[in-house]
DNA sequence: TTGACATCCTCCCTTTGGGAGTATATAGTA
DNA sequence: TACTATATACTCCCAAAGGGAGGATGTCAA
């Protein structure tokens, strides 16, 4: 990370790079446009502009709206060059953290019921997420979504997040219905062999497909 | 959270409640375990079992190998208590942080070969993963995998594991088509609204899902 | 006019990440 | 036997980050 440049300062650098923002604005935006693969603290948005600000990545406009200030960020030429230089970059690979998972990984604390009502919070979740989702995608399907200029790309970190949420949605009916058919004491439970076989035979085909994909094309196609 | 405790303290309360263990084992066992949905840093882990037995939730064994001393942590019949009370308590939903797909997101700062190596992380990722859950899944199905007894609800997280890495694979898979198309100044693609309305299809169904089971059932069987 | 909410922002304390470093045990190889 | 690589065991440190609290002013509706 170039001169103690975070992830988040390159976000910031690339909602800049859109048009200048207040800082309300840009921590606003962070949360609607990155904030469901990048969540970050409000009080740390506040204070990533001004890092930038003091590296000449960006500049700072301090205007007035009758007694109130605030400030607008612009990005400047070398804070584009250093999100274009940051772009093909190496990044980090997806990292989850799921604290209802772990309730499910340590069922064995509780009743059958604690198990499918932390089932229900986890629907709870995909209800809401869909929720937005149909206002977002409703946005751009009547031609009023923000930057339609760049809606390809957009679509494709769109279809990741629907993908992600149709699975966890997918995940829960099924948890569920496995689960009602425990016994009470869901530590007689049995365990379907099949399923473990079903992820087993999934790994398998992943491997088989990068293979496929390697023999396909040289390896200096592949990062 | 009770007396200052964390999600990551019940995490090694339940560990500890399966059987004692040495801090690096702990440690060790927090990544195998619990490290695809709640990962943390190795000196944490080091310091959270020390926060336990001053909480008097765990009791510390310091013993010797040679000269090298070592620490045993038990759970205490108190932090039992802790982690039955913790698990029907509400928790937190699914959160995401992936880099790669900010990279996407800001796609345009870049070139097409740029986007196509960025989802090629993302499938040598993918590729690792299934690596590792065939060795995994490999051990269970011989009979050699830790805790069998738990199997029935391991095979819940394991399997929403799963389906994230399938998930991913075929992302990206459908990712790198896409752009392929695309022409070399991808600023200059157009969007599939197709793919815009199969996502706004897909969120009404979720609703309409969760619409259902409302009916099917009284508001007091959901949470 | 008042109250609710939005816009704008700072401060503060705790949690967390991740790297660096040290000591000893173990196993394999020359 | 000596050496080396790796494992086991752990601490320290500094930067990044979370999240809550709080305050000031603008806007809008009742």
């Amino acid at each position: 990370m170039a001169h103690g440049l975070t992830t988040t300062s390159y976000a910031i650098l690339g909602l800049l790079a859109l048009k200048p923002w207040t800082t309300y604005e840009l921590a606003q935006q962070m949360g609607r446009a990155l904030g469901q693969f990048w969540p970050r603290a409000e009080s740390k948005l506040y204070e990533e502009p001004k890092k930038l600000v003091a590296l000449g990545l960006a500049t700072a406009d301090r205007e007035s709206v009758g007694k109130r200030r605030r400030t607008v960020y612009s990005i400047t030429d070398d804070g584009r060059q250093a999100l274009s230089r940051w772009l093909p970059l190496a990044g980090a690979p997806p990292v989850l953290e799921f604290e209802l998972l772990i309730k499910v990984f340590f069922a064995e604390h509780g009743t059958k019921d604690d198990l499918l009502a932390t089932i229900g919070l986890v629907r709870a979740w995909t209800e809401a997420q869909a929720t937005l989702g149909v206002h977002i995608t409703g946005e751009y399907l009547e031609g009023r979504g923000p930057y339609p200029e760049r809606l390809p790309w957009i679509l494709l970190t769109g279809q990741f997040l629907q993908d992600f949420l149709n699975m966890v949605e997918l995940w829960a009916d099924r948890a569920a219905a496995t689960v009602e058919t425990w016994p009470d004491d869901i530590r007689t439970a049995t365990p379907d062999v099949g399923v473990l076989e079903a992820m087993a035979a999934d790994n398998r085909a992943i491997l088989e497909r990068a293979d496929q994909r390697r023999r396909a094309s040289p390896p200096a196609a592949e990062p």
